[in-house]
DNA sequence: TAGCTTGTTGAGCGTTGCTCAGCAAGCGGA
DNA sequence: TCCGCTTGCTGAGCAACGCTCAACAAGCTA
């Protein structure tokens, strides 16, 4: 139970901004618990304190709000994922890969779930996936000061889905250690997009 | 409209075994158009020319029964890329990849649908891709005549997810020969599992 | 205080997953 | 030929859900 969540005895009225992020957060608070599209209106609602009428008047659809919420789910990733400025570049990749699995240590379902479930049939989802996965191919070809043609692109789009795998698979059951894991995957990039 | 769509004048009474077989072929055939979990049972039961009850009668909910459709599904996959029995233990895995490729050319969205959805929340659904995944795995490593260890599984079926990527975008926009793409695919999972 | 904007609600409609009591088709026995 | 049993099959109907709409009311400004 958060604050969100409590229904106040006053109705209280909120700001438009205020109330959709307020809508988001909740939705992003329930992804760890809940495949996106499976959120119902009523549930969300309920844990805002308002009407389903209300969330309507925000999100056109239900397929608008999580929209939204995968939206947020996607930037967090890539605001976590961005390395620091000044960063020098030779650890800027090895910090990527780290800080994802670490990402994905700590969300294990709900990052399953938004990678998984992203191609899952729903276009509008899958959109807002693929765009972030274009971010990071961008960044890591960049960041590995290689050209930027079209099958490296689609080599390392290719590889990230094979981390994914792999990362999924690891921890799930950690049969390496971490390191040698992030060696692993570094070493399978750069013989891939060294040719 | 296939012959299982048209209502028949005077009720037909079918055995069980056909009845559900009838369902599940229904299924098969919404499958390019529909992903799994969004099947309504309206549609199959009109399609049927049966009442929606008569479909619970079979399948206790909607879930069993896209269950009984994507395992249907991949039984398909899974016949289409067995091997020949006599083919050259050489030929064996590149024929495998070549019939693969064929099958994401001909059915495209709807084995994306069936392979991305897999993961796209549905336990039930994702356990029967896993478990076809798995098989494939073994195949594969028996056929190339490797030791079946851990890291080998997970490098292969990481491997997979890397394949599965690299084939979906290429059937969106073949950049290049589809001998070449075949040549890819190998020369990566041997470079991986040659460790 | 009046009036306007806009955040907010409740009633209600159509669809969909699912239940249940009971009908009826076809077979076997007398 | 009729009876009776099994079992394939239906229709009415409920609950949950997405979504609409007319109208209320909080809070600002004149």
């Amino acid at each position: 139970m958060t604050a969100s969540s409590r229904p106040e005895h006053p109705r209280l009225r909120r700001s438009a901004g205020d109330r959709r992020a307020q809508l988001v957060q909740i939705g992003l608070e329930l992804l760890p618990t809940t495949p996106v599209q499976e959120l119902t209106i009523d549930e969300v609602a309920r844990r805002a304190g308002i009407s389903r009428s209300l969330l309507f008047h925000y999100f056109a659809t239900k397929r608008e709000y999580y929209t939204a919420v995968t939206r947020a789910a996607a930037d967090l990733l890539w605001e976590h994922l961005l390395p620091a400025p000044g960063t020098p570049a030779e650890q800027q990749v090895t910090g990527m890969l780290d800080r994802y699995v670490g990402w994905v240590e700590t969300f294990r379902d709900s990052h399953l779930a938004f990678v998984r479930g992203a191609g899952g049939g729903d276009p509008w989802v899958s959109e807002v996936y693929e765009e972030t996965r274009g971010k990071l191919v961008e960044l890591t070809l960049t960041t590995l000061d290689l050209p930027d043609d079209a099958l490296r692109r689609q080599l390392v789009l290719a590889w990230f889905a094979f981390a994914e795998d792999l990362v999924g698979q690891w921890v799930a059951e950690p049969t390496m250690s971490r390191p040698d894991l992030l060696a692993l995957l570094r070493d399978v990039l750069d013989r891939l997009v060294a040719r």
